[in-house]
DNA sequence: CGCCGGATTGATCAGTTTCAAGGCATGTGG
DNA sequence: CCACATGCCTTGAAACTGATCAATCCGGCG
């Protein structure tokens, strides 16, 4: 509501070329590899619409360093962010022609993009390209519906405990993990407020399963507990 | 709970072959016209499970007759129906080993089935093919991101409206709707419990948004303000 | 140092769930 | 053909979880 949005160039102005260097292990490689398909990199800043829901589906995306969350809204504001992106996460693969969540940068973000034009052609002449953009948008359908039964069915503290250890696998480091997001954002993945989100977190403190060195600095403590109370 | 469950074997017989019939408009078409892609009939009685979560994924499905529920279970038995398959609709495409959600007939349905392997190896050859898993796919995920919006941050009365709306687009004949699913399903399905369902109904008919001819076939006499109250 | 946005905590409120009772339709067996 | 059992649905009342409203608190930064 109150980001003080920048408009983003229509088309990203080129930074550089970092096609042919991603690792094996990199499934955004097998396509970035492809001749034909041109990488580029562009920065956002913390707060900034990458692309808007309805808009023209024309790039796909890597995070390179970064966060970024994809939502949608109702008419009255009322938003559900359907993932958060971290480095090393691909977004933008909507099929068909136009984005079906807006995509906002949480910090200043730097992504790798690609043509979705190129992309396609890539798939069209080489079946692991294809291959491999099926597999990306079957990554996200798994989450997604591992997620409609945490937003149907958990309770506020299960998916407190689900959300942490989703983050813990995805960016703890020398087990810390330091959030990129506030906790709006936190509640608008979790289908809850931001008070109830305090208020589960400040539980798990008080039970000694988490540390906070700060409000988004949390190592986790009882990784099993948290896994038993996720259901 | 009570599913008086009749185990399926674990190949179907085969009872005809339905390749090269189906028409351009059919999505599964395109996979089943293709050479070495068999497709099989096979039916199931009411409450029977075709896969459970976890199971290896052998076939993928097309709904002939009747209706499927997919969904998942938390340990306690909290379920998260994941979607409604009818005449038409095709389930069981998870990419990967296993499939992630357990599907059932709701009432006695028939479908028409081809072996997983067969459609990987198909699409290995034919890129349109593999355009048509993706593109599967991509619309599973597409109907995901908008429920997790529904679960997560629309009220009772608007879960129910949205509900209503789906189930008049996609099978409402005549103006009218018959519904295959109980209201336990409709909870499970929206995040509420079968009461909230029921009240909810009742109020719309209250309001003479709709109309019961039995408390499964409703008509439907005011669309627009479904669709104001769907938010 | 003081401002400001984000986070925490408290008190009350509201929507949904839970528990409970009863109605209605269907089908089965006497 | 009727009686009754059964499953599904509706409705009511009470309980509870999470939301809302409100008041600090805290940390970073100008």
């Amino acid at each position: 509501m109150l980001t003080q949005t920048i408009p983003s160039p229509a088309v990203p102005a080129a930074k550089g070329f970092s096609a042919s260097r991603a690792p094996a292990t990199d499934p955004f490689g097998v396509v970035t590899r492809c001749a034909g398909v041109i990488a580029t990199e562009f920065s956002y800043r913390k707060e900034e619409e990458i692309y808007g829901e309805g808009e023209p589906s024309e790039y796909v995306y890597q995070v390179i360093r970064g966060a970024v969350r994809t939502y949608k809204l109702l008419n009255d504001g009322r938003r559900q962010i359907g993932a958060f992106l971290l480095s090393g996460d691909v977004f933008g693969l909507d099929p068909g022609s136009t984005h079906r969540l807006t995509a906002e940068a949480i910090t200043d973000t730097t992504v790798r993009l690609v043509k979705r034009r190129s992309l396609e052609a890539a798939a069209g002449s080489d079946v692991r390209v294809a291959h491999q953009l099926w597999t990306m948008t079957a990554g996200d359908l798994r989450h997604a519906e591992d997620h409609m039964l945490l937003l149907g069915r958990k309770t506020a503290l299960e998916r407190v405990a689900t959300f942490l250890l989703e983050m813990d696998r995805r960016l703890a480091k020398a087990g810390m993990m330091a959030l990129p997001m506030c906790r709006r954002d936190i509640g608008d993945y979790l289908g809850l407020t931001l008070e109830t989100v305090s208020r589960a977190l400040s539980q798990l403190s008080d039970e000694g399963i988490l540390v906070f060195s700060s409000a988004r600095q949390i190592v986790l403590r009882n990784r099993q507990r948290l896994a038993d109370m996720d259901a």
